[in-house]
DNA sequence: AGGGCCATGTAACTCGTTACATGATTCC
DNA sequence: GGAATCATGTAACGAGTTACATGGCCCT
């Protein structure tokens, strides 16, 4: 539903190509929403086809041309429109926990590896997020310029570091319940 | 692709109908996955043509009969199987982050009540864990014997609590962010 | 009489994932 | 010579959402 208000976002900041938007949503905007390039190019069509954005082909040398894409009018009334309606809180989705409480009826020690895997994966996005933080909003060479645009982004990788920690700190806690289960 | 073994592990934990699951889905299960009926009934009748699960018909006096499930040894097979098989971590998806990007390029404060609004039904959400790991494992009434199964539920529990904790005190430091963008 | 709960389902549609496909350039 | 990057797509399938449908019981 959010995808194509997440490429208008996206676009807003900066127009770019679809293969580009497939980069940015692995990099920065990956951290609360993942696409990948099949659905990009698929939405992108559709976009185009409802005027939301426009297309520009880019001839380039020494690499294929691209098409970039960049917001057109009818494309920011309708990001405005959806700004200003109510949305639920989103349900999570946690197939870990499904596996955790199925460990009940299966050998809980078995289950000590993938949980450190997921401890792992979470600490390398972490410090991925952090190094990101420093780099563009609290490090020395980050712009010093008061811009609301950098200010609500920072906000919302705030938010990805505070989820990513809580994400540790519970792991630790599955952690120890598993070693506690042992006999 | 864990629904079904979500909904194995339910029926283990107790067997029950196709309406049951989807009130457990709304209620305890809900905090770490959801479905409604329409999704269940058609996996149901999946699984019940793979033999994952048996089917017993149970009449009931004052109310519709109901056919009632329970996990069949290939379904606790193939739950094994799959618990001990990797997965990803999964990814996260926000709506109200790629609101808060997009606030950018709109009004900001305009969304200070929405804000609001996810951090009131968080704070509902947290309030009903909070009341739920009371009832069933920190409270007096909470039995005290020593149950793997029970320790599980309370870690996957733990969890729930942990990120609406997360989620409120990052939806204060976004109002914080909003306001202070006010002119 | 009307609303809510119990109980089961079908149909249509959109969204997301996985696999397949092509082709040039750059770097090691 | 082979892998990685840039760049765009199609096809098939599986998962999730929304709307519609039925019908009896219980409570006010």
């Amino acid at each position: 539903m959010a995808l194509e208000h997440a490429i208008l976002v996206s676009l807003l900041e900066k127009p770019g190509s679809g293969y580009e938007l497939a980069r940015r949503f692995e990099r920065s905007i990956g951290y609360f929403w993942t696409a990948t390039h099949q659905q990009i190019y698929r939405v992108l069509k559709r976009m185009e086809g409802d005027g939301w954005i426009d297309v520009r082909e880019v001839p380039q040398q020494g690499r294929p041309d691209k098409k970039e894409y960049s917001v057109a009018a009818v494309g920011r009334a309708a990001l405005s429109g959806w700004l200003h309606e109510p949305i639920e809180p989103e349900s999570v989705r946690h197939d870990l926990a499904v596996k955790i409480r199925g460990a009940a009826f299966d050998d809980p020690a078995a289950l000590i590896r993938e949980v450190e895997r997921h401890h792992q994966e979470h600490a390398d996005r972490l410090a991925h997020y952090l190094a990101g933080e420093l780099r563009d909003f609290t490090g020395p060479d980050a712009p010093r310029t008061p811009d609301a645009g950098r200010e609500l982004q920072h906000a919302v990788l705030r938010g990805g570091i505070a989820y990513e920690r809580m994400m540790l700190a519970w792991l630790d806690d599955v952690l120890a319940t598993l070693h506690r289960l042992r006999p």
